[in-house]
DNA sequence: TATAACATGTAACTAGTTACATGATTGG
DNA sequence: CCAATCATGTAACTAGTTACATGTTATA
């Protein structure tokens, strides 16, 4: 539910969508994102149910703006969503390992090179969550003291980031061995 | 690309919108899964571009059966997909993380239960992955030896699962220690 | 002088979900 | 007798992607 990532980010403060766009893209974006079509789509929906308003911005040498800010009924949606528990396991698309359940009769050599590009990636993903993102949280952390038990927060997601690639290399790993002995 | 897994499993033989959603549901479900309404509508479109064809066969005392082959171009859509190499990142949209990451005010205790009933759920689906998925992939290697290659790919595709729940539940631990000690 | 950044939006489309509709047989 | 299994499908909807359309200013 874009919805909501969109009201937690203006909750902090009003933006507009190119800049909820931004902001997506350096925090949540390992596990929510959006194309700058569909924020801009998901706003008008929210301003018609009155969670959010919007003030065009009038600006001199740049393109206007419009500045969203959340309104009192979109923080209580926002409250009452993060009050609900998850129960429902998340539901993943995993291109990657579907290719491969069917990939018995591929030639052995693309498979290898499938997953060392995979290898390349994950580990270029795993150096940025230990070293950009953390860094970005360090910085919102000290320079704006009332974000500190927001940091936290953060600092976990991140966490499940660096998890997560570190995971995927030593399943990469494995496969390989499995592919050089079996096939 | 739901296409892609519904010809993947049609290349073994020829099946029913039925079969295919129970195919699914118990071997690609954690990285793949699809409605039975989805199934039936892909299958609709794969016939109407020629890569499925179908027979309608009668059946006493059950209702008919729509029983789907695949095609000489369904074959070389499938080998063609499987042969393009996967770059782009896996797009995730991960529910918790996203709650997580906007729950800086919400109740501690609130946020440990949740985390316990994760804990709980993660354990359940390692388990699942540990000796149900594990059967049946050493099952059907065992009594059809022409699947032998297959079975390796799809312990792989298990083993990713096992991981993932592995590193959940390491992620949930650290999680829980991380709320007990900072707020 | 070209391109990246700033800035917003719509239209058409693909993918996926939920709800509805129908109906027989088998097993507890 | 009730629930599960077998079996197929459509309609309405939500979510998300791709492509199109427009235009300025700062920077390399």
């Amino acid at each position: 539910m874009l919805k909501y990532a969109l009201l937690g980010f203006l909750k902090y403060n009003a933006k507009t969508g190119y800049e909820l766009k931004q902001t997506m893209d350096t925090s949540t974006s390992h596990f929510w994102h959006a194309k700058q079509s569909q924020i801009y789509t998901t706003l008008k929906k929210l301003e018609e149910a009155g969670q959010v308003s919007s003030l065009l911005e009038h600006q001199e040498s740049r393109p206007d703006r419009r500045v969203y800010t959340i309104t009192e009924s979109g923080i209580k949606a926002l409250q009452e969503w993060l009050a609900k528990p998850v129960t429902d396991p998340e539901t993943v698309k995993h291109t990657l390992l579907l290719k491969l359940f069917f990939s018995a009769n591929q030639e052995k050599q693309f498979l290898l090179a499938q997953l060392g590009l995979q290898r390349t990636l994950h580990e270029q993903q795993m150096e940025h969550y230990q070293s950009e993102t953390k860094d970005i949280i360090k910085e919102v952390a000290a320079s704006v003291p009332a974000l500190k038990q927001d940091a936290h927060m953060w600092e976990a997601t991140r966490r499940f980031g660096e998890l997560y690639e570190e995971m995927n290399l030593k399943w990469i790993n494995e496969t390989i061995s499995m592919l050089q002995k079996k096939f």
